[in-house]
DNA sequence: TGGAATCTCATTAAAATTAACCATAACCCT
DNA sequence: AGGGTTATGGTTAATTTTAATGAGATTCCA
């Protein structure tokens, strides 16, 4: 059972047009795993993601992925596509187990009467260009050490949540090159791992990374070779 | 004076809002290569290019600039920002001189009321998510060789138009990189500057291009080779 | 008006950088 | 004990950076 009042671009469709969702809606339930589009697909339905999480990538000829992003229900997935008669410009998988609403094209354009409907759209939208926007900027500009440092200021939760595997998987790094940004991060005293949760001992430094795209090799050196002349008396 | 059917979004709004708008759009001239806005600004403002050719761009650390994409008048810019009262992601060049209106934020929600005009901004919106999107690939899934292949399937006069400094921009690539690969693809027989236009030869050799991100090495060579044998005689 | 000086753009080569790739070892946990 | 995960060393590929050069155009001024 959908409670549309918990979808945000429905929730202020004026609720007459409820009843006809219900009607009009198709659920599909999904295991984890399992692809519900492929790049390059076409559709005339609307995909709401009502239960689960989902991921979107792209494969490179070479086979490896790039992720686009994940997205927890609820949530409307690949609508733009659907608007542009495009074909989907990346793969949709549930991580967890979950379901899909499938709502055809033609009932959209007919709740766009509602000026509710029409905000909530044009907000599903403008929050995908935000997130795009921010994509190219991690993809383009940052460089791989920035871009962990990034993630560490604005959702240090991840690193405590996910494998290494996935969070290299999300900032679309090699597990190894995560791995050695980590260890360096701990070399330089940026970061500590304390029962299991990374904590961030120099924010400041982290900030200055993502601003200048590096690492000073040892910032801290100098600082730690004189507390550690202190510490054995010779100073 | 603005001639408000030329602009999509405001075409179909409905005419009683012309006039209005004619008197609370304010108008603002441009010379070749000044700014509208730079990457991080705010703005209550909706920017629409009533005149001239204006570019996006992104500024990494090291100072070097990642184009997001040109755009031609008319068209809106960085509606979603507006809208989402995010900092604009990018700076606003112009490339000739030309003209911005600017609309303030709190017009445009009330002409959200216009069923045409909200899905003119719908519209606008997917295009720009198409076009991140297409950004998102090129950058990340396509080589050097790869991006440079699919702009000339994509858009060969570009080639005849915009200097080589220009094709680099929009590609994102370095001018020496793109230098190199064209000198390549001349070598593979791939393409030909005849007095001055650029001609594929082997349009096929650019498709397996894009989709395998490489050119295999001297694709031509062996071909080649034999049929300088035949020439000489020694086959 | 001719020609030197300056600029911009294009090309080429060599060096440096970044991060992926490959292999292997270490590490955990259940 | 053994499979998934993480760490690390060595190598390689792709692209940028730096530098040098050339080819046209433009300026400037005697």
């Amino acid at each position: 059972m959908v409670n549309f009042n918990e979808i945000p671009m429905f929730a202020n469709l004026d609720k007459k047009f409820h009843k006809e969702l219900h009607d009009s809606i198709y659920m599909k339930r999904f295991t984890k795993n399992s692809i519900v589009f492929y790049e390059g697909d076409e559709s005339d339905y609307f995909y709401i993601l009502l239960e689960g999480t989902i991921r979107l990538f792209k494969t490179s000829p070479k086979g490896s992925q790039v992720q686009i992003n994940r997205m927890k229900a609820p949530t409307m997935i690949g609508e733009y596509a659907c608007f542009e008669k495009e074909p989907f410009p990346a793969t949709c998988e549930f991580i967890t187990d979950g379901v899909i609403g499938l709502l055809h094209f033609d009932k959209i354009y007919k709740y766009l009467d509602d000026k509710e409907f029409s905000l909530g759209l044009i907000k599903s939208l403008t929050s995908k260009v935000i997130l795009l926007s921010s994509l190219v900027h991690k993809e383009t500009i940052l460089s791989s050490e920035a871009k962990v440092a990034d993630l560490m200021i604005e959702k240090i939760s991840i690193f405590n949540r996910l494998r290494n595997n996935e969070i290299a998987a999300i900032l679309n790094l090699t597990p190894e090159t995560f791995s050695r940004i980590i260890s360096k991060f701990k070399k330089e005293s940026i970061i500590i791992v304390e029962n299991n949760k990374l904590k961030i001992l120099n924010s400041e430094a982290l900030y200055i990374i993502v601003e200048t795209n590096t690492v000073k090799e040892c910032t801290n050196c100098i600082a730690n070779f004189k507390k550690q002349l202190q510490l054995e008396g010779k100073l």
